[in-house]
DNA sequence: ATTAAGGGCTAAATCCTTTTAGCTTTTAAT
DNA sequence: ATTAAAAGCTAAAAGGATTTAGCCCTTAAT
């Protein structure tokens, strides 16, 4: 560890007050004459010191942490992870990473642990809705900014794809082409993501006049496992097979990939699947994959500089939309 | 913020200090009362108390947090890094998370960083060789766990997978059913786990009796345009078509399966292919290609458990060799 | 010669916990 | 009745930085 402010200003025969002062840029302010300053400059620096970061978070009451609750670090989330850890370490900001595993308690206690290390603020795929999250609100006095999930209300700082015009136009493609029998593979089904998949799923069909038939839709959970369960589901519950089927996330048609491979390996021939969220490796699959990538560099990006504003400009709370990039093969 | 301990020691009408001794269950060297003992558990129990952490932190000289510092935030890493993470909190460490993009000085820069920033420990991917290494090792105090990629030397930790005998598996296989003529698209030269897989590379070939060409092993690097690059050299440099190609990381694969795409689709018809670091996508991908799963999670596992080692059991330094498990399709 | 203003710096408090050394009171022993 | 031991608790220091209030000395002004 380097020396401490009390060390330094031994060596330079002042006060650890006036060396604080100097190295803080205040040296003007305080009258300290430029000949002090550079005595005390000129020693920092042979010293290579740096203040103890513990003992100025304790003073100041900032950590210059920002912690991230995500619910896996799969590739969507990591790279979210490691854009917003970029971003954040040319500002001086460090990230300490949790994941919930998409269970609900462990995100809550994962808030409260790192709200308890004194993160400076909370950036958050959450699972909770509006009330819970209202009840979190009051007790945590720290920023939080929802990435790729959002809550409704207009207090609320999110960063999120639009999912909806995404699928939408995603969903459109095939509907262009004369296609009306859709099945809908779906995640966790009161997650905004889910929703407003859904809502741009049914969107994209009724502009073809096409009402949704309910029991085209199932939403399980985001799991590989769900969806092979969704696609079995698809495949032996009707005797037709469908005209195509849209999974709503990449672990989805994972699922469902496995699902064919094992029970129906003709399935391409008869059905045209669409997922959303890209994969490079969708690039060599036959037959092609239509799917909607989404912006993890931008969301990443918007979402620390929203959690900057408000921590060091403070500007209040902003929601941003991403568009997500169609990717037809 | 919760309670402050001085602000629990009013309400319970004794010093913080007493408090202090029974909320770190030293009552009874202290011989503190039981009555005084229940009275201050209740007190804290009814207001939530959690000691301030940045001050503990700062008294103790410990922050119960871990470095991990990694090139990137993919699939592998992304697995090693959740894992670490899970298991660091079950026992109250917490996790701050830094990548390198595989540039040395941002190694450098973010060891530094993070070391003053008092974490207890670094988990590492390191680019750095023996040298380099030891000249960090003197003026970092803190204890180091490698991972993924080690260094020689009987006083490093760490935890890698066996990427010797992984690849001297695989590339055994298809020396086993006669094929000779194979190629090594590599990695960054100097790193343990390209030194690791090309010796498990010329051992499968030796074996059979057959020399390796240095003409037919190529090294620029990780990404998948390095992967693009080396088989593009491959198909273009040699007019034969290559019996095989070994590919030593998924991104590599993805780097070859994109110049095919674009400039060979035949070279399935002619060439196998097999890789290092295994994807579910290529369950999917005609013809199969084999591969090598390493485990992240017991890679994750071990390096945490012989940094928690280091820094709660005295324990010193560890290595291990964790096996990678072959995947022929 | 006195006062005011400015220049140059610092003591001490603060942030919150942990921990050492030790104080006071009671009980037991001689 | 005195001393020793035990019981029950606490003051204060330490950890390293920041910041407020203010001290002392010189120079300029009246």
């Amino acid at each position: 560890m380097s020396l401490s402010l009390e060390e330094l200003a031994l060596k330079a025969d002042v006060s650890k007050t006036t060396v604080s002062l100097v190295l803080n840029g205040k040296s003007s302010i305080y009258r300290i004459s430029k000949e002090t300053e550079n005595r005390i400059l000129k020693i920092a620096k042979e010293h290579n010191y740096k203040p103890n970061s513990i003992a100025r978070a304790l003073r100041l009451n900032k950590s210059l942490t920002i912690g991230l609750i995500i619910p896996y670090l799969n590739r969507h989330f990591g790279r979210v992870a490691e854009v917003i850890e970029q971003n954040a370490r040319e500002l001086g900001y460090q990230i300490i990473i949790a994941v919930t595993q998409d269970c609900l308690n462990t995100e809550h206690d994962l808030i409260e642990n790192l709200y308890e290390r004194n993160v400076d603020g909370l950036i958050l795929a959450t699972m909770m809705n509006r009330d819970q999250f209202n009840d979190l609100s009051s007790e945590i006095k720290i920023p939080i900014v929802l990435v790729d999930r959002r809550i409704d209300g207009d207090d609320i700082a999110w960063v999120v794809s639009d999912d909806e015009q995404g699928t939408h136009e995603l969903v459109s493609v095939l509907c262009q082409e004369g296609v009306k029998d859709i099945y809908f593979v779906g995640g966790i089904e009161k997650l905004s993501t889910s929703i407003d998949r859904l809502n741009g799923f049914k969107k994209a069909l009724l502009d073809k006049g096409v009402e949704c038939n309910q029991s085209k839709i199932q939403q399980i959970g985001y799991a590989v496992a769900d969806g092979y369960e969704m696609t079995k589901n698809i495949i032996e519950r009707f005797s037709k097979t469908p005209e195509a089927i849209f999974t709503s996330a990449i672990t989805l048609l994972e699922g469902l990939l496995q699902y064919a491979k094992e029970h129906k390996p003709d399935l391409f021939s008869h059905t045209r699947v669409i997922t959303y969220d890209d994969h490079p490796m969708l690039d060599y699959l036959q037959p092609p994959i239509f799917s909607v990538r989404q912006n993890a560099e931008e969301i990443a990006k918007k979402s620390f500089e929203i959690m900057h504003g408000i921590l060091e400009k403070n500007r209040s709370f902003a929601q941003e939309l991403i568009k997500p990039e169609l990717i037809l093969r």
